[in-house]
DNA sequence: CTGTATGCAAAATCTTTGCAGCCTG
DNA sequence: CAGGCTGCAAAGATTTTGCATACAG
């Protein structure tokens, strides 16, 4: 199982709850969760999982470098988290209905990095979020600059 | 004086707290500053003013244009807040020393409008975070990549 | 004077930690 | 089996709110 060897390559034990935090993130590709969220989707059905197992298990994958953290302004300022292998350079955070989705782009990575190097940084990551309205709550307000 | 003016033109009382959290910005230009440390700066001296004070005072000047909201990770999730005159893209986070600088780009800034758009995206603000180490740090401790 | 603003303390969030027992490898 | 993991509840940390009093305009 591909999952179970992922989490032994980083020296984590494959617990269920382990794997029921890393089923949530598959079955939310595209967004990022929060702990709150990841909670709320793991006690589906299985309600063995607490809190903080939860907040545990966010920090050793990222850690391991399984998630990726992020963190911005979703109203007041949370942590969120995704899948690393889903290569991101952004979040797109909608202030209208909260959802984060994210997007890709190169030019806004190459430049990032040399903006950063001009500055004498050495930089480890970065984190690009924009904040405005989603194609969706557009749609259904027009009034919306 | 100037200030006051500013105050009131957005229809806000000028009393000596206010008028003390905006002195703390004024002495820290080029710095982003969490609602704590403008508090312990703010009672340096003058003993008369609360947290509940300063947490209300720093989301009414963000309300009001005086002040720029930014969320980033600082180990924690933190809200870190600026003089908004202060024209800047993005925040420079050393993980080593904690210190967050600022920095200006005209490419990704106009890159970044073009992106969001593409993603079918009224963009309202945005944040560009980079974390690393700082000119000093790297200074300090050679072995760092 | 009147409505805003403030300080204090309590409440609300969100996250971390201590500990005894459970389960993976 | 042993050490890592977990749940629970308590502790921390940070931010918000209720309320009586103080002060700007």
């Amino acid at each position: 199982m591909r999952v179970n060897d992922k989490l032994k390559s980083v020296g984590l034990k494959a617990t269920a709850q382990r794997l029921k935090v890393l089923q949530v993130f598959q079955d939310n590709e595209r967004r990022y969760l929060n702990a709150d969220e990841v909670y709320r989707q793991a006690i589906q059905g299985t309600k063995d999982i607490g809190r903080a197992t939860v907040y545990r298990t966010l920090a050793q994958l990222t850690e391991a470098g399984i998630l990726a953290r992020s963190v911005l302004d979703a109203g007041s300022a949370v942590a969120l988290y995704q899948l690393r292998n889903s290569s991101h350079s952004g979040a797109l955070v909608c202030t209208a209905c909260g959802q984060v989705g994210s997007f890709d782009d190169d030019i806004l990575e190459r430049r990032s990095r040399a903006v950063a190097e001009s500055n004498g940084f050495v930089l480890h990551r970065y984190q690009l979020t924009f904040y405005g309205y989603c194609a969706k709550c557009r749609a259904s307000q027009n009034r919306v600059k």
